[in-house]
DNA sequence: CTTTCCGATGATAGCGCTAACATGCCATCC
DNA sequence: GGATGGCATGTTAGCGCTATCATCGGAAAG
């Protein structure tokens, strides 16, 4: 039943002998009584040597079986892969990878998991690396980019061959360490004159002045906010009002919440707003479960929108188009973007060259029914 | 400035010589003239010895000053601290993994990073990994739970410390294989007699026997659901249905969507029941994120909840109190799951026992405004 | 003053794997 | 028929780190 091995070359298989000092070694008595001394250290778990035992081949074998079938012949795989399967061997990347330098480990670090926004990004990511064989670890760096540096060292300190960041401002040392590592970098929802290594964003700058075209446009006069403290929806904020003084306008009032932003802090946002006293005939959102709450306290307070009162948001999440009313809001591909830094990564890793180093995926002003 | 140490035991300081063989070597002509032949395989890297040269330390000190500085004396270890500084070393945990058997990762497998359910258990998770000096590695095993067999052989060849997992339902190849791992294991969001090792959940039966009662206790009587196709859905849905019949009622229709679940799917669900011509009096939905599109198309229709219509939901995302109406659905503490898992993992791996080693956290009924 | 012990540090030998080169076999070529 | 080359496989030597035990100097004990 078990293919058994031709003693290859008419040599003896002898393996695993890594005991004795690398120069002349007397055998032991009887040759074949190669008892592997089970070192005080020896782990217990069944190694790439012990699939080859048992198949008879050499372990480089077994590894090449693994990972570069290719260079085998059929037999010779089949009878290691029967190996495989008798003893459970499950292959040790640590060893693999301090062997090679190739983790087949891919490192993104985003925010938090508590906004869609990025979920969404990093899931066809996911599926993107782990289709090719890669597997993708999750830092969270939580929003206030402080101790983004540690949590990178943690992360370099198993030494992924690439990297996908969320957002372009990176302290000195970060990029430093980035740069050391000299892996492939991805930087992703957001643009930079000076990319660490490849791009793929959009420019929050135009969102906000395009918002402020388009509710503009609409007729509304009476702007206000709810806004994330995170770095980008602040861009977007700032643009937004530059945008609207450029037409004469003003934003008469903006809230700020801390993020990740909840339904929550959007109805207690707009309570806010209008316990300040104002009236705005829009308010625009910093993302969308921002507008939903503003949607909720809106019409728990009897204001219909938008006739009274218009809301937009930002992201188009899956829920934007079936809320009632649906919500308007900025329409960005962010499973795209994490394809696009998934394709990229891919390109690099396998010495294929990336043509577009950096780009932008834009986005879209989505309208619906709530402004 | 810089703290030069002691040739210490009189012995010239002496290391990084690892490639003559390791018997009589004959020393490079000038002694000190310790070249550092370039292997054809160095990585270039900052390495440990590269430290402990600058710090005028052995090796192993280094390691010492990283992992248990309470044996090192403080003038060596900020000596070393220096030289890590200097050198912007960053430690290879794939060399420290192997040599230990410790690799300071631990891995959690969920469904999809989609379901906020989720999300929530394993935020706190990662919060109180990440404070004892532990990363966690996500591993998405999408919802068919075909592969995850696969997803967890990738994983425990990076030889995680411990591993979290979500269910409790497994194929016996991947309780074999977590058994052969020999690593702790936390099983999460369900009951089971038969736990692989520990275990926190609640009862998904009891949730849909006490929905029954409470809605029936409000006096609703025509009942109809939305529902998931994932496994635990699936278990409240028939324990309601058969809590229902105990009363002798029973639920008029039942739609059921794919996971992850999304707003839209509990708007189409809802016009789905109504298009088949029933007028449920209360739709229990297996998650709030369907209650809310359920609710969003009842109101769409003119429908008012809970009067018309009455809404139940599932989980108390943090979005539930804040929809309008507001959400009466189940709460769950998913952040303590969480949490219990961590600090039993962690209880474990310290070598401290844990004396509970099943722990359901039960859940509530929480009574809002749409049921 | 010697012995004992302890605390800080070092030398050695792997952890399990793969890069790089070596080897043997066979088919092909002149 | 020997040289040539290509292919499948094997041997050797690390990858960078830590477990383990050895060693050393000095404090405590006798």
């Amino acid at each position: 039943m078990v293919c058994r091995r031709r003693p290859l070359h008419g040599k003896p298989f002898r393996n695993m002998a890594r005991s004795s000092s690398s120069g002349s070694d007397k055998p032991a008595s009887g040759d074949t009584g190669d008892v592997r001394r089970a070192s005080t250290r020896s782990t217990g778990s069944v190694t790439l040597g012990d699939v080859a035992k048992l198949a008879g081949v050499s372990p480089i074998t077994v590894s090449r079986v693994l990972n570069r079938p290719e260079m085998v012949t059929a037999d010779t795989i089949e009878a290691v892969r029967r190996a495989i399967a008798e003893t459970g061997y499950v292959p040790n990347l640590l060893a693999g990878g301090l062997a090679s330098s190739r983790t087949k480990l891919i490192a993104a670090i985003i925010p938090t998991l508590g906004n869609a926004m990025f979920i969404d990004t990093i899931q066809p990511l996911n599926d993107c690396l782990s289709a090719a064989g890669y597997q993708l670890m999750l830092g969270l760096s939580g929003f206030p980019e402080l101790c983004e540096e540690d949590l990178l060292k943690a992360i370099l300190s198993r030494r992924p061959d690439a990297i996908v960041l969320t957002g372009v401002n990176h302290s000195a040392e970060t990029r430093q360490c980035l740069l050391a590592a000299k892996i492939p970098v991805v930087e992703t929802w957001d643009l930079t004159a000076t990319p660490i290594d490849m791009l793929v964003g959009f420019s929050h700058e135009k969102v906000g002045a395009e918002v402020a075209n388009y509710l503009f446009g609409k007729g509304y006069r009476r702007f206000a906010q709810v806004c994330a403290e995170d770095e980008r929806a602040q861009i977007r904020r700032r643009s937004f009002e530059a945008a609207l003084r450029d037409k004469g306008q003003s934003c008469l009032s903006t809230v700020c919440v801390p993020t990740p932003t909840t339904v929550r802090m959007g109805r207690e946002g707009l309570a806010q707003l209008l316990a300040e006293g104002h009236r705005p005939e829009v308010v625009f959102c910093s993302s969308d479960v921002l507008a939903h709450g503003v949607l909720a306290e809106a019409q728990s307070r009897g204001l219909r929108v938008p006739d009274d009162m218009a809301v937009m948001g930002f992201a188009d999440l899956d829920f934007a188009a079936y809320t009632f009313p649906s919500l308007s809001t900025v329409h960005v591909d962010r499973a795209a973007m994490g394809r696009h830094a998934g394709e990229v990564l891919l390109a690099r890793l396998s010495g294929r060259p990336v043509d577009k180093k950096m780009v932008d995926i834009g986005f879209s002003i989505v309208a619906r029914a709530s402004a």
